[in-house]
DNA sequence: ACGGTCACG
DNA sequence: ACGTACGTGACCGTT
């Protein structure tokens, strides 16, 4: 079967359709060696992109066509006597699979006026579907892992972990033990470690596939409401890395073969980089063009004193307005990130805006234009559709404000990497070099790289990602080069 | 299944 | 008076 599908799935000239066509592309070059070329539509990333919630086929043929259709389940069963697809008798599978494909081609025409309605046709063709094969090729990649070093960390930290307080940290324990001060810290530190080893030491030596001896995670590319890619099973987007244990774990990534090094590429400061392109603010921008310390550039302003003289805590505070700024900062919530209290962060805020008086027009304008429309977007034009933005619960409507400012600098940096991962696939694939993309996030990408290759790398690298997409401010993007990802320079 | 907690950008 | 920073996914204990 594989043999005579094999020249058909392969043929670039012949155009498929398919429904989160990641998957199938996937599972079929892992089991078979099966490339697929020549995707031309998927139905489940086009659902996503018209602001869809439920974008399962079932779903979707309900929702789009009126149609009911079979559930896995009425096939395989459930629970703890389900069965597997190769179990079903001919006739069924056959039914189940041919009714899929009728109902992704008849979605297909839907939805692609639906894009065109919208605008988002060339979102869709020249920016998300030539992402879904460098997706495929970076979860067929993988990740090596070093897994005698997580296997000697789980053995130590079940040391550190045995009951040294003698009182376990459940909400009743706390409750009892309230005001005996000094056992706090050893509570959280308890729930640091414990968190660390469940989640990375213990469980990351489980997936390491047996065939291929690397994790292989999957990329979704139809979760995200501001077109980011998430990751999950193992999610390689939330490796630690704020403390020291953290470092420890992400030491145990490393390349696969002996003589091969990590590099790894991050975009400095994208999405206040963003924030300066679409808010055209005059001191945003000035600090991007002179490539100051952004935060510290910040506190300068904010505190009316020269770069000089600006001081850690000046400039720590700038950093946390900098970052309220692209979450839709409130008073509370910049209390929670300093000692200030919320009058205090009022004022604060207050001053930042007279400084930067276009990023408060362009908070203004984002919220203005998701009342009027009902959305927002980003720079290529993706949408968030807020309909709560005029809720009479004031709560919600908050939330919804928040997000229409949020969405269109998350959603535009998101666009940027995407399209340099695209491009950085082309041309590595054109010179033909051994070097692999394995890992992304958001604002940062792994590669794999053979030792003659490094140079290479680093100047595709630098030519393709600061290039991605031409802003009112430079892209800077910063590489550094390792035995682990723990360790890299 | 769900909320609390906590890991990341 | 309300309940509070944006976006995720995994684990754990409880239901």
């Amino acid at each position: 079967m594989a043999s005579s599908l094999k020249p058909l799935l392969e043929d670039p000239s012949l155009l498929k359709t398919g429904h989160n066509a990641n998957f199938d592309m996937t599972v079929l070059e892992a089991a078979w060696g099966l490339r697929v070329a020549g995707l031309q539509f998927d139905t489940m990333i086009a659902a996503h992109l018209l602001g869809k919630k439920a974008i399962g086929l079932k779903a979707l043929a309900l929702d789009l066509l009126g149609q009911e259709m079979t559930h896995i389940t009425a096939l395989i069963g459930t629970g703890a006597k389900q069965t597997t697809m190769d179990n079903v008798p001919i006739p069924e599978a056959s039914a189940y699979a041919c009714a899929d494909a009728d109902m992704t081609w008849r979605l297909r025409s839907l939805l692609k006026d639906g894009l065109e309605k919208d605008g988002l046709w060339k979102l869709f063709a020249e920016e998300e579907l030539p992402l879904v094969p460098v997706l495929v090729r970076m979860q067929l990649n993988g990740v090596a892992i070093n897994v005698p070093l997580l296997r000697q960390m789980s053995q130590e930290l079940h040391q550190r972990l045995q009951p040294k307080t003698g009182y376990s940290t459940d909400a009743a324990s706390l409750e009892a033990l309230k005001g005996a001060h000094p056992v706090i810290d050893l509570i959280l530190e308890y729930r640091q470690l414990s968190k660390l080893k469940s989640t990375y030491v213990d469980a990351l030596p489980e997936m390491v596939n047996p065939r291929t001896g690397r994790l292989h995670t999957s990329y979704n590319q139809a979760g995200v409401v501001t077109g980011r890619v998430s990751s999950s099973e193992p999610n390689i987007q939330n490796i630690p890395i704020r403390t020291e244990l953290g470092r420890q774990v992400r030491k145990a990534f490393v390349p696969g073969q002996p003589g091969w090094l990590l590099m790894a590429a991050d975009y400095s400061q994208v999405e206040l980089r963003v924030l300066a392109h679409i808010s055209r603010d005059e001191g945003l921008l000035a600090a991007f063009a002179r490539d100051e310390d952004i935060h510290a550039a910040t506190a300068s302003l904010v505190y009316g004193v020269p770069l000089s003289e600006v001081t850690p805590d000046m400039r720590r505070i700038a950093k946390v307005l900098n970052f309220g700024v692209l979450y839709g900062l409130s008073p509370y919530g910049i209390s929670q990130q300093t000692d200030l209290n919320p009058e205090q962060g009022a004022q604060f805020i207050e001053t930042y805006f007279a400084k930067f008086p276009g990023i408060r027009q362009y908070i203004e304008g984002a919220k203005e234009q998701a009342r009027r429309l009902g959305y927002v977007e980003t720079l290529l034009r993706r949408r968030r559709y807020m309909p709560e933005i005029n809720s009479s619960n004031f709560v919600a409507r908050q939330a919804a404000e928040r997000e229409a400012i949020n969405m269109p600098i998350q959603g535009t940096a998101a666009e940027i990497i995407k399209r340099a991962m695209v491009r950085l696939q082309e041309r590595m694939d054109a010179i033909g070099l051994r070097s692999m993309m394995t890992i992304q996030v958001h604002d940062e990408l792994i590669f794999e790289v053979p030792p003659e290759e490094l140079e290479t790398m680093r100047s595709l690298i630098l030519e393709v990602m600061p290039g991605a997409i031409q802003l009112a401010v430079p892209l800077k993007v910063a590489v550094k080069v390792g035995p682990s990802w723990g360790d890299l320079e």
